[in-house]
DNA sequence: TATTTCGTTATTGCATACAAAATTGACGAT
DNA sequence: ATCGTCAATTTTGTATGCAATAACGAAATA
């Protein structure tokens, strides 16, 4: 039924890969569910070992818990491993920003004015309309920051904290003036690296991580009071 | 002289993964350097499965660097990534040192003592004598106080971050008075977990690998003006 | 009825076989 | 001599088969 999209470069790998995180990501897999790498391999039309080997990578990646003699399971996020990762963004992001003032070119710059543009021309559209754009954009914005700011390791290492879907996460659970507030701390972003102010730019930073963990910790804590009657 | 250590689950994996780690981590593989499943399966007598299983796995936390079709490569090190490595490390422990000042029990703390002692008993101790015990003490240092601070996710990224082996290096980069100075870090650091100074601990331990990042960046670049006898 | 033991089954780990892609080297054209 | 082309060889990617280990369940005993 999914077979999921064959992806680019039609390797098996990356159509296991991409395969089972869009379903650790979705929910379609729950939290602790043991997934099995024949019923998978069969399930893709694919033999066990690319399966496999998307299992590791994505254990390495932290989505699956790999026990050895035993099979994988989904890993489990709490409130507390989400409030660690938004910590690392803010702590390894903001410092980044700080970077970016002191070493991003004129047209580094230039660009990031113009998806700081895109993205308030956003602001106003119907939340759920735009949200796969706004969540493009800005992943674009992010990652131009990083590469301004010459960190090839820490963009390595952001990769793997800051998930393109859980980015998306984000905006769903913010409110119409969380997202104006957002759209405005990248134009202050840009504005920070003009004026080359590092700590300005740091700031501004980590006032834009702040006030997305602020947003998911709300939303965590309504889908947690709502749907469970049992507490 | 290889065929490494069976490991102790004696697992294939395992042991293709120690071998290769090892070699990498002591420089017996240039970086650059081009390894192929083939020859790696045949040197452990093992089958290229587990040998490709230990390439992705070396490839996630960044020791290798693997392109599709072609194979894998040994990663380089440039003087900037190890930069970022110590800047990650100061800024996730240093806050990770914070959160634990708030957080620590008492039998943390009389513990991280214990190691802090332990840590000053070898100071005078000739530098080459003493390294793996050195750097076994610091490791479980750093490892308790992260245990401490109640932070899961931060201790995985860390381990992705700052490994062993690498750690052994920092201390064969020290000279005597910084050997001394480290170990009254970590009489500091647990002095601010006693007070429950969450900026104390923090800034102290912000210094303590501070200075080791500048040890190692002094060593690199004696070591860069020096004959090097790798290859 | 609860519990332990043992045999069956299912699943993972590893090895091998085969297919696809890339590298290498020789040859020929300019 | 240099460059480009193409085939031979090597190397990676995937599939399958077999062995080892763990999960499951039934029977037997207390």
């Amino acid at each position: 039924m999914n077979v999921a999209t064959p992806a680019k470069g039609a390797r098996a790998v990356e159509q296991a890969y991409d395969y089972l995180k869009n379903a650790i990501l979705s929910g379609e897999f729950a939290a602790r569910m043991h997934l099995r790498e024949g019923a998978i391999a069969t399930q893709l039309g694919l033999s066990r070992t690319p399966v496999r080997e998307a299992f590791r990578r994505l254990g390495a990646e932290g989505w699956l818990e790999i026990t050895p003699n035993a099979g994988v399971k989904v890993a489990e996020w709490s409130p507390r491993d989400i409030e660690e990762v938004f910590e690392v963004r803010m702590l390894i992001e903001s410092r980044v920003a700080g970077r970016a003032a002191q070493r991003a070119t004129e047209a580094q710059i230039e660009r990031l004015r113009a998806l700081a543009e895109q993205m308030s021309a956003m602001a106003d559209c119907p939340v759920d309309q735009v949200l796969d754009e706004r969540s493009t954009v800005n992943a674009e914005f992010h990652e131009l920051l990083v590469e301004a700011a010459g960190s090839q390791r820490l963009k390595r290492l952001l990769d793997l904290v800051v998930e393109i879907p859980m980015v998306k996460w984000v905006f769903g659970s913010y409110q119409p003036a969380e997202i104006r507030r957002s759209a405005a701390h990248h134009h202050e972003i840009v504005a920070a690296l003009e004026a080359h102010d590092a700590e300005w730019a740091s700031a501004a930073m980590k006032s834009h991580i702040l006030s997305a963990h602020h947003a998911v910790m709300r939303r965590l804590r309504q889908l947690d009071s709502a749907p469970n009657q049992d507490q």
